[in-house]
DNA sequence: ACAGTCATGTTAACAGCATAAACATTCCGA
DNA sequence: TCGGAATGTTTATGCTGTTAACATGACTGT
């Protein structure tokens, strides 16, 4: 296991100034925008909140494009987590699915820049293709796993791969309008707008 | 004097330059965004293009953002439009709502970067809560209409709120989705993933 | 018709940004 | 120990949004 220089280590302290600029810079790119709500980062800002010289940031990123990346890269690694972590919360079978999907959708409310920066361009890897090897792809993951728990396994791919598109796209909406101020961040709300198809094969946990 | 004619001029003739500012300027942003993939705007570009002075645009608009949400406004405009004509096409029903949705993707996905403009941040104007009088709400009046044409007019009216709220949310992830390049643009794909949510009429029929 | 006001344009200037080129330093391996 | 690679700095260029001060044309009230 090669050392991921991605990685959010936080050398407690006389880390950067002559150590890891690199993680140093994606640990206060993280910070910063976890107390922002839209993803305006600039490389001379965090360059000068580093203590370190505007073009310094050069020797490790290609620009300021790379460093966004590496920042996105670590944000569907933090929703993948959080997505597995709900699902093992929530024991197996339909109500991890369930699970899965409003953690999905509360931390991109909880983390509003960082969600709408992984998501940003067409410039972001490709997730849902990818081989799911990588530490990265646990939300598509736990999308899969979860569409496996509902869906009976010999179900046609198709029929689940269309599932998968729609659960995905009902949350990842979801989430997107309530940023938006489109729908109000209400967790009854989001509760309910989810189990009504994360439930699909039973229907209506919220209903009765 | 010259009359620029790469730009659509909305008002007939003898336009802008001692004309009408403002809605060239629009009328241009519209233009750049039609061939753009990011919303990355710019003043003094809209400005120069126009053969005017950079400051000029501040007599017309407060600032960037308020040239944004005008081009936004724009936006939902069109985007209303164009659910309301698919669902006309489509006669009524079921196969109206349908369409609506279908529409509402396909729209976002020929118009990336004035359907990122019109749903980014949080400063834009509430579609769902406002009173769905202007012009720009046509877009939330076809989703209350094809809600109306699904669930049965009895229905509580937090399962009509929450049926929207689905909907919409399934459409705008879809669109989201694609537009992030995480979902293949394949109309077949749409229609599906679409259908299998907008068909539902009996989503909520189970929970009776 | 004339004067004044207001809408609309101009130029100049400021601060901030990403990025590139050339130069300096530190570190590490042969 | 020496030389090169890695890392950081200064300086410079050209972009951006925005403000302030100034010009000018058109409309309006008397």
């Amino acid at each position: 296991m090669t050392v991921n220089a991605n990685t959010v280590n936080i050398k407690s302290d006389e880390a950067y100034h002559h150590g890891d600029l690199r993680a140093a810079a994606i640990a206060l790119g993280l910070e910063k925008l976890a107390s922002q709500e839209v993803p305006d980062l600039g490389l001379r800002a965090i360059a000068r909140e580093l203590g370190v010289s505007a073009t310094a940031l050069y020797r490790h990123f290609a620009g300021k494009e790379a460093l966004l990346e590496a920042l996105a890269a670590e944000g569907i690694r933090q929703l993948g987590a959080s997505q597995k972590a709900a699902a093992q919360r929530a024991g197996g079978g339909t109500a991890a699915f369930q699970a899965t999907g409003v953690a999905y959708v509360e931390w991109a409310v909880a983390n509003p820049a960082l969600f709408a920066l992984t998501f940003a361009g067409k410039t972001r890897p490709n997730l849902a293709m990818s081989d799911a090897d990588g530490d990265e792809n646990e939300a598509f993951r736990q999308l899969q796993a979860g569409i496996s728990s509902v869906l009976p396994a010999m179900a046609p791919s198709a029929d689940r791969a269309s599932a998968a598109m729609h659960a995905w796209s009902l949350v990842h909406g979801l989430a997107n309008l309530i940023l938006a101020g489109q729908i109000d961040d209400d967790p009854q709300v989001i509760r309910s707008v989810v189990a009504h198809t994360f439930g699909l094969g039973g229907g209506a946990a919220d209903c009765a």
